[in-house]
DNA sequence: TAGAGTTAGTTATGCGGATAACGTTAGCCG
DNA sequence: CGGCTAACGTTATCCGCATAACTAACTCTA
């Protein structure tokens, strides 16, 4: 592949990165959210009470970035988080009644802006669309760089 | 449009950035460079010495972020800042030769990241691939939220 | 030509996300 | 039982990117 056509797929790539995530700022900035923290509001309200390291793990992102996000969400009220009885090191995190009002407002704008963003696409491309991302995803997760050899 | 299919749909987008990313981090790590610096000097590479806010509007982030990046691709030895002759406000920015030797071989990885990316796509669809995701770009790009009514 | 408005750039601050390093607790096994 | 390893969580630090607020310089016009 020659440069042009891959500068084209990474930097079409960045780009939705980019403006994907402004556009979520923007929509949940009346909220009072930021763009990450929806994630794990609409994790808990899918799921229900878990501890950290299962949202990390649901979330795709590390450690220390979902103790900073609940902290945040547990100071401003969205989430609660109390000692796990079974194991002394976990805490579980369960949504609030705050919580659970605004994760029912976040799956609102969650439908408005996946309609938008598939704004204009042919319906079949559309429906295709979420397990082509996926590929590419599977294509660069450095977690499973290769598929696994033996089980 | 139901949750379910509107959480696949941003939920995607969403794990796709944060791939991507690291997948980025991963392979520039070697070089000193972290993710978004890249574009920086594949841009210069392409378009040649410009101006910071020239800088901004191509890579698509506000002026802060050029100021920060440039700052310290200019402590790496990377990109030289001189004052503009014309206008005394701006600064145009450049390649050294270290920068340029440099984003030759960002380019080289940038190939072969695209490829890794596209791995197992029909050529069709890995070939129309930066048309649809320009789509979902400009579908949320809050810069331009509609089309513009009169000129 | 003088003032109003615009543009280039910077600093300050805040957030998400990453890695590195650390303390604490579970669990495993010799 | 005691010790080793693994897992949960936190703190510290770094970077990209954003907005807000500010200075300095350019431009346009009244």
């Amino acid at each position: 592949m020659d440069f042009d056509q891959a500068d084209a797929v990474n930097q079409a790539i960045r780009l939705l990165s980019l403006r994907h995530r402004a556009r979520i700022a923007a929509l949940l900035a009346p909220l009072g959210l930021h763009p990450g923290q929806e994630a794990l509001l609409l994790e808990l309200a899918r799921t229900g009470p878990m501890i950290g390291a299962q949202l990390s793990e649901a979330l795709g992102v590390e450690p220390p970035s979902v103790t900073l996000m609940a902290r945040k969400l547990e100071a401003a009220g969205h989430i609660r988080r109390t000692p796990a009885p079974d194991d002394r090191r976990a805490s579980i995190v369960e949504l609030t009644e705050s919580g659970k009002t605004l994760a029912e407002q976040v799956k609102q704008l969650w439908c408005a802006l996946a309609e938008e963003t598939v704004a204009g696409l042919p319906a079949r491309t559309a429906a295709e669309l979420p397990g082509l991302l996926n590929t590419l995803t599977g294509n660069v997760d450095t977690k499973r760089p290769r598929p696994p050899a033996r089980p």
